[in-house]
RNA sequence: GCUGCCGUAGCUCAGUGGUAGAGCACUCCCUUGGUAAGGGAGAGGUCGACAGUUCAAUCCUGUCCGGCAGCACCA
């Protein structure tokens, strides 16, 4: 006999061999019939399946949050049912179920389109309908490989025969339909039930590789209940509204145009923002960093000697005189990254020990040629700023060197707003310099270093490893954002370089007056100065704190009899410090505050005869409903405060103490 | 780069094998109105570019450019 466990800590004995589901029914005829899986110590398998141990059970129900990923692994095969009955001849590869949803991938030599949805959905629910039974069988791989083979499931059979020896090949039944799957699945079609959506229709490689042939996936969601999904998609609509393009757009704040593809134009307002940030940065840096700034084209050889010539190339600009009659054909390229114009700036005239470290920062534009189906907004661009860096020190200053920039890292993004980052290690990629040894040292310190910040972070810090992910010239930490969409963003990165500069005989004078290489630290703190600036928009909404607005306050008045007195408001209260604007226009305040709002001004200062006479202003918010009437000088001290920056308010308050 | 979809006024979009329309925005006029669109008039387009089919192309076909989604890439 075994013992099964249930949930309410009670147990019972039954034979060996007993199914899942004549569990449920020997509990009650009503959970058999809610039942769609089981989970025997924790684990979900069939209700179909033999229990043959102790163990502790719990029978699944529809609404257990376990279930959802039965629901939308079972509604990918479905969909994969439904596909192959309405388009006899495509093939079937892979569906499995995704942070918010499902796909399969197709083979076909036409591909879907999202035209072809509608009758792909309608088809699903006919199965759903007809609620077929899931049952399992364990096939021999012959048999298998056979049986995909005559069917003309060529992937399938590539898939077969990846399964490792030790492991069965499992059919999955419904009806006559059948897929090789992992499992589990939940009793019948009928409990994938209705509240699913197939979204959207997209090429995908075989196994994720560019040199196989392109698959169509088709992406789906399911959920248990109708509102959940309603849910879902209203979450989607609204996650659409804080899309910093959109919000560029509204908020007049930058522009795309197809002559720069990848490029960004600013407009003064996006531009104001940007340079609130590059101000922030500087006043980070100042007192522990030299700012420098190298030349945006530097002859080819250069890049030879970097290696950026024989690694990056394919990712980079090239120029040359773009006369017709000149016989100057010196070929020039636009910078990637700026270390190799540091080091030469390091380079020019003797250095000591006793100059290390010497960090050394730029707000560099630098150009990569990106594949054109990268770029995206501001996020992936071809051409950016960097808050760079290259710090030049020891071996032995290394340790120490990355941790300060780890706090400097860390405390800005708090600064911006941010709470919830990862730091990743990556290693030495296939293609790279340096010798294996170079790598077995700098890795060795970077992963002390990562162990250290987990530690010191008191675990709300998440750390790992991208292996193989690493500069060709280093190992480096990705710093990682998630945005407001649930995209993770990388925007900081330190990278430990034993390689670049011994590869440019840079050296300094050590203390026993011997030549010696140093080592470099590459190190960003939000990375691409344009893709930073992308993810605060979409972390905010557009709704700005009021240091990092572009206007800050608008004065708006009523009546042109208030103007007057309006104009002395601005003008106090850009001797305060702020960025403002004044609508003195022949519109109805209503309108005034509409338009305000939309382009999501934070402050907006209504005056009208009333305020004049009393010298006073009306308050409204962003997003808020109500007014405050104060008197001018309050809200000018209090507008004031509020825009300080985070850093000058944090060295405020410790001078203050 | 790959697959699919898309490209019409500054923006959002409609439309047709006989060279174009709406709303908002813009300009002007009226309106001085108390917290998310007051009224009227006007101006604005080489229908992404280039080729082809056709008596005739914004519309059909092809190539290219750009955008969107996903994949691949992301130092």
């Amino acid at each position: 006999m075994i013992r099964l466990t249930f949930p309410d800590n009670s147990s019972r004995e039954f034979a060996p061999g007993i199914t899942g589901r004549e569990v449920a029914e020997g509990i009650s005829k009503s959970l058999a019939k809610k039942a769609v899986a089981m989970a025997l110590d924790g684990e979900l398998a069939d209700l179909s399946d033999t229990i043959d141990r102790d163990a502790r059970i719990e029978i699944v129900t529809r609404d257990d949050p376990r279930a959802l990923g039965l629901i939308r692994h079972d509604a990918a095969h479905v969909m994969a049912e439904a596909v192959q009955e309405l388009y006899p001849g495509t093939q079937v590869t892979i569906g499995p179920v995704i942070e918010n949803g499902f796909f399969y991938d197709f083979h076909r030599n036409q591909p879907f389109t999202t035209e072809d949805l509608p009758a792909i959905e309608a088809k699903m629910r006919e199965i759903v309908k007809r609620n077929a039974a899931f049952t399992k069988e364990v096939w021999p791989r012959d048999r298998a490989r056979e049986v995909f083979r005559d069917k003309g499931e060529n992937f399938k059979v590539e898939l077969v025969d990846a399964i490792p020896e030790d492991q069965d090949v499992k059919i999955y039944r419904q009806g006559d339909w059948f897929d090789l799957c992992r499992g589990p699945h939940m009793a019948s079609t009928g409990q994938v039930g209705d509240a699913f959506k197939l979204t959207k229709v997209a090429g995908a490689y075989w196994r994720g590789d560019s040199t196989k042939p392109m698959l169509t996936r088709i992406y789906g969601t399911a959920f248990a209940k109708g509102d959940e999904l309603a849910a879902y998609l209203h979450m989607l609509e609204e996650a659409e509204k804080r899309d910093h393009r959109r919000l560029g757009r509204e908020m007049d704040l930058f522009h795309f145009q197809e002559e720069g593809p990848g490029t960004v134009f600013w407009h003064g307002k996006g531009w104001t923002m940007f340079q609130q940030i590059v101000a922030y940065m500087r006043r980070r840096l100042r007192g522990s960093y030299d700012e420098v700034n190298a030349p945006q084209l530097l002859d080819k050889s250069l890049w030879e000697t970097s290696g950026h010539w024989n690694w990056f190339r394919e990712n980079m600009f090239m120029a040359r005189s773009a006369g017709e009659e000149t016989d100057d054909d010196r070929v020039f390229a636009i910078k990637p990254m700026n270390c190799p114009g540091h080091i030469q700036i390091f380079k020019h005239g003797l250095k000591s020990y006793r100059d290390l470290p010497l960090r050394m920062a730029e707000f560099g534009i630098v150009h990569r040629y990106e594949p054109s189906g990268a770029l995206h907004g501001l996020m992936r661009v071809r051409a950016f700023t960097q808050d760079d860096a290259h710090v030049f020190c020891t071996e032995d200053q290394m340790a120490a060197e990355c941790h300060r920039i780890n706090e400097l890292i860390l405390s800005t993004y708090r600064d911006f707003g941010f709470e919830e980052f990862v730091v990743k290690l990556s290693t030495r990629p296939e293609k790279r310099v340096g010798s294996d040894e170079a790598w077995d040292r700098a890795e060795a310190i970077m992963g002390d270093v990562l162990r250290e910040i987990a530690e010191q972070s008191g675990g709300k810090i998440r750390t790992g490893i991208n292996p193989g992910e690493g500069a060709f010239y280093g190992p480096k930490f990705e710093y990682v954002l998630r945005d407001a969409i649930g995209r993770d963003w990388q925007c900081g990165t330190t990278q430990v370089d034993l390689n670049l500069p011994g590869r440019f005989g840079a050296f300094y004078v050590d203390t026993d007056g011997e030549k010696k290489t140093p080592v470099m630290i590459h190190r960003a703190i939000v990375g691409s100065l344009e893709r930073f600036l992308g993810v605060v928009l979409e972390h905010y909404a557009g709704h700005l704190p009021l240091w990092l607005a572009p206007v800050q306050v608008v004065v708006a008045t009523i009546t042109s009899d208030a103007d007057d007195f309006a104009r002395s408001v601005q003008a106090g209260l850009e001797v305060a410090g702020l960025r403002t604007a004044l609508d003195t226009r022949n519109e109805k305040i209503n309108y005034k505050i509409r338009e305000h709002s939309l382009a999501k001004v934070p402050v907006i200062l209504v005056c009208g005869k009333r305020e004049a006479e009393e010298r006073s202003v009306n308050i409204r918010r962003l997003g808020e409903k109500d007014q405050a009437s104060m008197s001018l000088e309050t809200a000018m001290k209090a507008l004031a405060d509020e825009a300080m920056p985070p850093d000058l308010r944090r060295a405020g308050a410790k001078a203050a103490t």
